[in-house]
DNA sequence: AGCACGCCGACT
DNA sequence: GTCGGCGTGCTC
C-alpha cells in the first residue's frame, strides 16, 4: 500500500478523477485516505485529497506526494463516500464537493515565488535584478509583477539562475499559546518542594498547583490563577522543573457568555405522544424521517432537545441545522443552555479561523452536538445519532453556488448511512415535504396547539388601495398607526416588518417613468442611501444619484420602494416619541451586532423593532404584542412558482411573533392583495387550507411535488449565442427523454442579463427520468471546451430553488 | 485551472 | 531569421 490515489484541487472535467502518487517510504504509515496532501502536479505544486490506497497502479511513471497538509484526516470514511454521492448528486467534480464539506480554512493557498537557485550568489544575477535579492532569496510572483522585470526574471530562470517554486498553505493558522506542564510526577515534585527556598513563596504556589494538576495549562492562565506574574513560572522553567510548549487554543466566540443550565421540562401530552416515535428509532437504531409538524410556540425546540439527550445517553452525536439568518442567539442559547460546552455552534457570523475552531473541536471529538447553518450537515462526526432540521421549509438549506446541495437531501442521506433518524420541523413545512409526510414517506407528527395553550393572534388584513382611495399616501394604514399609538401607550413592544426582496428602493421618474437600470444587468439598480449612490445587486456596478431625469430632464425624480431606512424616518415623522431599532444588513453587517440590537429590545430599550426577512423567526420575547407587516406581497409577483408558499410561510412566521406569552398578540397585514389566497389564508393561519390549494395548483401548472425540475441556465456576451447553444441542448434533452417529462425552453432567464451576459434557460419537469442525469453530464462533456475557452457557461441545477 | 508546446504574423 | 500572439492538450 504505497500509493495513493488523489483528487487534485483542480475544478475541472478533464481532472475529476484520481492521480495515482507514490508514498515515501517515512510517510507510509502516516497518510491515510481522507487526508489532504501536496502533490506536484505538472509544473506545479497543488492540494488534493487522498481517496485511497493501492499497492499497485496502472500508471508506471508516478510522482512522490510532496508532503501530507493534516496529522490526521479531515475526511472520515463516512464522510469521504458522502462526497461522492453529493458530486454525483449534483453533478459537481469531486473537488467542490470535498471542499464544501470543509471549512474554509482548509482550503488551500497558493504561492508561486521566484527562488534564487542553489549555488548561485546574487551578484552572479544580473545588475538590474540584484536590488530584488538584497537581502533574501525568495521573492513572490506577485512581487516580481510589480517590480516590472519578470520577463527578465523569467528568463534567467530558463537559465537556471533562479527556481520557481511553489508553495501550498492553510489559509488560516492555527492560534497556538504557551503552556506549561511539570516533567516531575507529583511525589517528585513534592520531594522538590523541600528544597525549595522558603523565600520562594510564589514558586512554592505553582509547584503546588503541579502536585494537584497534572495536566499542561496556559501560561497566562496560571499566572493570572495564581496571582503571579509569568516569570515566577520561566524560573522554574528555567531549572528544569516545568516545561513550556505551544498548545493549540480555540477562539470561542461565546468566550465570556455564560449560559444558564437548563433542565429538561415535563413534556405536554402532545409533545410526549410526537417524541415517543422519534425516541424508538433512536434506540432501534432506524433510519426514519419525521416531519415534526407544529405550529409557532409549541414547543417544537423541547422535542429536539429531549431527543438529543437521548442520543448522547446512547453514546452519539448529533446535528441541528438552523436557519441561516445570523443563527438566532435565541436558539444558540437554549442548545449551550441544555448541553454546555457539549455544543459546537457553526455559522456564518463567525470569522473563518473561528469556524474552524469550531470544527475543530468536532473533529477531535470535544463536543457531541453541533448547532449550525446548512453546511454543519457535514460536521466530522463518526457516530452520528440524529439530524434535525430545524425551520425545514427554509430557502437557505438550498447551496446557489456549486455544488448546489440541499441541505435537508444531504442529512436524509447521512442519516440513512447512519441508521439514525432525521426531523424536519416546521410550522409551514415545504410543500414536497408535507406531500411525502401525507404520503407516509415521512412520519407526520404533529403539535397543533400552543403550550399554555395561548391563543393564535388575531390577524387583520388591510386592503391598501382603499387606504390610497381614501387619501392616505403614508406607508402606515390608519388602522395601524392607531394601533402603534395604542402600544407606545400601554408600553407594549411592536414588531414592523418590511418583506424587503423583490423591488427594493429603485429610482423612478415620475413624469416619463424612467428607471435607472444597471447597463450590465436587465436589472434596476438600488438606491443606497448612507453612501449616496445607486447600486447593481447582481454585477455590483455603481453609478451616482441622478438629480434631474436623464431622460426627459424633469426634476420629479423620486425614490420608489420602502427600504427600512425610509420607514425609519416616515416613523420618526408621525410617532416622534416612539424609539426605534432597525435591523437590516446595513446595521446588523458588523460581528455580534445582530445579537446586541436583539438584547436591547428584549430589555425594552425600544418601542419598535423594525427589520427584513432576519426578524421573522426565533424573536420570542413577552412584550411584544403588535405586529405590523408593511408590504405583503411584494414577493408574490416573483417570477416563481414558490412565491406563494414562500408568502404564506413569511406572513404565517411573522405572525407567529406576536403574543407569544401572557398578554395577548395582535397582526396587522398590510396588502394591495387582500385576497390572494396564500395571504387570505395565512391571516387565518391556515396551512392545511394552503396547502390543499396550493397542491391544485401545483399540479395544475406541473410542479413539485408532482413533479421533479431540473434547471440548465447557459450564459454568453453575445445573445445569439446563448439562445442557439440553449436550443440545440434543449432539443438534445428531449430527445433523451420520454414522452412524459415537459422540456421548457429556450427561454429568457427571469434576469436576462447579468454582467453583461445574456442568460437563456432550459427547464425540464419530469416525474421519473434514469437517462436524465446521463444526458445532462454529456451536455456538460460537450460544451466543456467552449466553456473553459469560449466563454460560455452552462449551470446545471438539480431541483432548483429559485428558477432565477 | 495553469502551464507548456506549437504554429503563424510584425519586428531587431 | 526571431519574438510573441493565443489555440490545443496534458497534468499521476
Amino acid at each position: 500500500m504505497n500509493i495513493a490515489s488523489v483528487i487534485v484541487d483542480v475544478p475541472a472535467k478533464q481532472t475529476d478523477r484520481p492521480f495515482d502518487y507514490l508514498i515515501p517510504e517515512h510517510l507510509i504509515d502516516v497518510i491515510k485516505p481522507g487526508m489532504r496532501v501536496s502533490v506536484p502536479f505538472g509544473p506545479r505544486k497543488i492540494q488534493g485529497f487522498v481517496v485511497g490506497l493501492k499497492s499497485e497502479s496502472q500508471f508506471n511513471k508516478l510522482k512522490k506526494i510532496s508532503e501530507p497538509l493534516d496529522l490526521s484526516p479531515v475526511l472520515n470514511p463516512d464522510l469521504l463516500s458522502l462526497g461522492n454521492w453529493l458530486s454525483e448528486q449534483t453533478l459537481s467534480y469531486k473537488i467542490s464537493a470535498y471542499q464544501a464539506m470543509l471549512p474554509a480554512a482548509l482550503k488551500a493557498k497558493y504561492e508561486k515565488k521566484l527562488k534564487l537557485a542553489r549555488d548561485i550568489a546574487k551578484d552572479q544575477l544580473l545588475e538590474e535584478l540584484q536590488p530584488l535579492y538584497e537581502k533574501i532569496d525568495t521573492i513572490t510572483w506577485e512581487e516580481a509583477k510589480q517590480s516590472g522585470m519578470l520577463s527578465m526574471l523569467q528568463k534567467e530562470a530558463a537559465k537556471g539562475q533562479i527556481d520557481i517554486v511553489y508553495e501550498v498553505k492553510d489559509r488560516v493558522k492555527k492560534k497556538k499559546l504557551k503552556s506549561v506542564h511539570s516533567i516531575m510526577s507529583a511525589s517528585e515534585l513534592e520531594h522538590y518542594r523541600k528544597s525549595l527556598s522558603p523565600q520562594a513563596s510564589k514558586q512554592l504556589k505553582v509547584i503546588n498547583y503541579f502536585i494537584e494538576n497534572q495536566q499542561p495549562i496556559i501560561l497566562r492562565e496560571l499566572a493570572n490563577l495564581l496571582n503571579i506574574s509569568t516569570s515566577v513560572i520561566k524560573e522554574l522553567v528555567k531549572k528544569g522543573v516545568l516545561a513550556e510548549q505551544n498548545m493549540e487554543v480555540y477562539r470561542d466566540p461565546f468566550e465570556d457568555r455564560d449560559f444558564a443550565r437548563t433542565q429538561p421540562l415535563q413534556l405536554t401530552d402532545e409533545q410526549g405522544k410526537a417524541i415517543a416515535p422519534i425516541l424508538s428509532s433512536i434506540e432501534e437504531w432506524r433510519h426514519e424521517v419525521f416531519l415534526l409538524y407544529g405550529v409557532t410556540g409549541s414547543g417544537k425546540t423541547e422535542v429536539y432537545l429531549q431527543s438529543i439527550q437521548n442520543v448522547l445517553e446512547a453514546g452519539k452525536e448529533a446535528i441541528v441545522l438552523v436557519p441561516e439568518i445570523s443563527l438566532t442567539p435565541q436558539m444558540v442559547k437554549r442548545f449551550k443552555g441544555r448541553f454546555g460546552d457539549q455544543v459546537a455552534v457553526m455559522h456564518s457570523g463567525l470569522s473563518a479561523g473561528e469556524k474552524y475552531d469550531e470544527w475543530r473541536k468536532i473533529q477531535r471529538k470535544e463536543v457531541k452536538v453541533v448547532v449550525g447553518a446548512r453546511s454543519a450537515v457535514f460536521a466530522p462526526f463518526e457516530n452520528l445519532g440524529i439530524v434535525i432540521i430545524d425551520e425545514e421549509h427554509e430557502t437557505s438549506y438550498k447551496q446557489e453556488e456549486n455544488p448546489k446541495y440541499h441541505a435537508r437531501d444531504v442529512a436524509i442521506e447521512r442519516a440513512f448511512q447512519n441508521n439514525c433518524p432525521v426531523i424536519l420541523g416546521s410550522a409551514t413545512p415545504s410543500l414536497e415535504t408535507f406531500a411525502r409526510a401525507k404520503k407516509g414517506v415521512y412520519q407526520l407528527l404533529s403539535l397543533p396547539k400552543r403550550m399554555n395553550n395561548q391563543e393564535m393572534p388575531a390577524v387583520e388584513i388591510i386592503d391598501m388601495r382603499e387606504e390610497l382611495r381614501s387619501g392616505n399616501r403614508s406607508m402606515f394604514s390608519s388602522a395601524l398607526l392607531e394601533k402603534l399609538k395604542d402600544r407606545l401607550e400601554k408600553k407594549e413592544q411592536t414588531v414592523l416588518f418590511l418583506n424587503k426582496r423583490g423591488h427594493s428602493s429603485f429610482v423612478m421618474c415620475r413624469d416619463c417613468g424612467f428607471v435607472m437600470n444597471c447597463p450590465n444587468c436587465d436589472i434596476s439598480l438600488t438606491y443606497h442611501r448612507y453612501s449616496q449612490q445607486m447600486k447593481c445587486h447582481y454585477c455590483g456596478h455603481e453609478a451616482g444619484v441622478p438629480s434631474v431625469c436623464p431622460e426627459c430632464q424633469s426634476e420629479h425624480i423620486r425614490y420608489f420602494g420602502t427600504g427600512t431606512q425610509k420607514v425609519e424616518e416616515e416613523l420618526v415623522k408621525v410617532l416622534p416619541e416612539a424609539r426605534v431599532i432597525r435591523m437590516d444588513v446595513d446595521t446588523t453587517s458588523r460581528k455580534g451586532s445582530h445579537e446586541k440590537l436583539l438584547d436591547q429590545f428584549e430589555e425594552g430599550q425600544a418601542d419598535i423593532l423594525l427589520g427584513t426577512q432576519m426578524i421573522a423567526k426565533g424573536l420570542d420575547f413577552p412584550n411584544i404584542t403588535l405586529v405590523g407587516v408593511l408590504s405583503a406581497d411584494t414577493m408574490l409577483h416573483l417570477p416563481d412558482f414558490r412565491s406563494s408558499e414562500k408568502t404564506f410561510q413569511l406572513l404565517t412566521q411573522v405572525s407567529g411573533r406576536a403574543g407569544r406569552h401572557e398578554l395577548p398578540g395582535e397582526v396587522i397585514i398590510q396588502t394591495y392583495s387582500p385576497e390572494h389566497y396564500s395571504i387570505e389564508l395565512a391571516s387565518l393561519q391556515d396551512f392545511d387550507r394552503f396547502y390543499e390549494h396550493e397542491m391544485t395548483m401545483r399540479k395544475l401548472h406541473k410542479y413539485t411535488p408532482f413533479y421533479y425540475i431540473s434547471l440548465i441556465t447557459v450564459s454568453h456576451e453575445q445573445l445569439m449565442k446563448a439562445v442557439s447553444v440553449t436550443e440545440t441542448i434543449t432539443s438534445y434533452v428531449r430527445s433523451k427523454l420520454t414522452s412524459s417529462a415537459i422540456v421548457l425552453g429556450p427561454v429568457a432567464s427571469p434576469i436576462p442579463r447579468i454582467n453583461n451576459r445574456y442568460r437563456y434557460q432550459c427547464l425540464i419537469k419530469y416525474k421519473r427520468e434514469p437517462e436524465l442525469n446521463q444526458a445532462l453530464k454529456t451536455v456538460l462533456d460537450q460544451y466543456q471546451q467552449e466553456m473553459s475557452s469560449g466563454g460560455l457557461q452552462i449551470a446545471v441545477d438539480v431541483n432548483p430553488f429559485i428558477l432565477m
